[in-house]
DNA sequence: ACATAATAGTTCAAAGATGAACAATAAACA
DNA sequence: TGTTTATTGTTCATCTTTGAACTATTATGT
């Protein structure tokens, strides 16, 4: 058995992932304390996000949206919708399905929301030039593509 | 009160990031399908490569290195430790540390692990040429000091 | 030396995420 | 039409993660 196989530490797509993963998680983590005093989870603000985007989606495109399970969305939309941030109407043509929408407070909180995460993204993104910023987007985008439909 | 600020979706750094924490989070659930045949974890891979690359590190430093709280790591080792791939030492000056370090089957796992892991990775950073690959970690390195400092 | 601070690790309860099994509804097809 | 298959959302048991309180040990300051 040949223990020496290349090392991923020596291979320059390994080292750069590894940051990508990490500066991905102290982005997160940092997210979530600044956004406390909203009283807001990063996940609950992904909810508000897809939801101002694309106001009427079912539970199941939220999920798939967000990477998660649909039983995980069930659990969280109870606590924005007590909170009166978004309403679930059933759909009229489809009785399985129920649509979701952000309310006016919805909106409003999401609004200062995106202002604690924008700036967190410029200090972050700040350091690269406008070219290399939209490079890395085109690449993560195309990593995305190839890993979600393999 | 102006709520016609600019939308972050108009902003490249903000649409940019977003696709970096998505192409994040397929990697890592990716990741976490590919491992299970292994009966391991993405939390417990970074534990097995810490280990690897900082043999006799303490469960404080790996909890920081690994950013999560210390008490996640108190409940993530036992696992580990069963399993025969890790041992636990007391350190001889400081008797409230531990020193960690990975057995030959730590080790063993670990490369089996880490081919899957570079498999995965490779096929997502094979489409970015070296130079974007290497400036892509630079600016993550560059992001990860400056959140962390902060 | 002695009291006070800080640090390493653990415990525990609460919150979050996950996936399998389920009920209700809709679609496909014979 | 009637039967089978798929889809949507929920429930529930389980696992993971988290942070605060706690013990034991070391460092600091007087």
């Amino acid at each position: 058995m040949n223990n020496k196989q290349e090392l991923p530490w020596d291979n320059p797509r390994f080292r750069n992932w590894v940051a990508v993963a990490r500066a991905c998680h102290v982005l997160e983590r940092t997210l979530a304390v600044k956004l406390a005093p909203l009283d807001l989870k990063p996940a609950q603000l992904d909810v508000l996000m897809n939801l101002y985007r694309h106001p009427g989606m079912s539970q199941h495109d939220l999920a798939r949206k967000l990477l998660v399970g649909r039983s995980n969305i069930t659990m969280l939309l109870p606590q924005l919708e007590v909170r009166g941030l978004l309403r679930r109407e059933g759909d009229e043509k489809d009785k399985r399905i129920l649509r979701l929408t952000l309310t006016e407070a919805g909106e409003a909180l999401l609004m200062q929301a995106l202002k604690v995460h924008m700036a967190l993204i410029e200090k972050a993104m700040s350091q690269s030039t406008p070219e290399q910023c939209d490079m890395i987007g085109e690449q993560m985008r195309k990593i995305y593509e190839v890993l979600n439909e393999a």
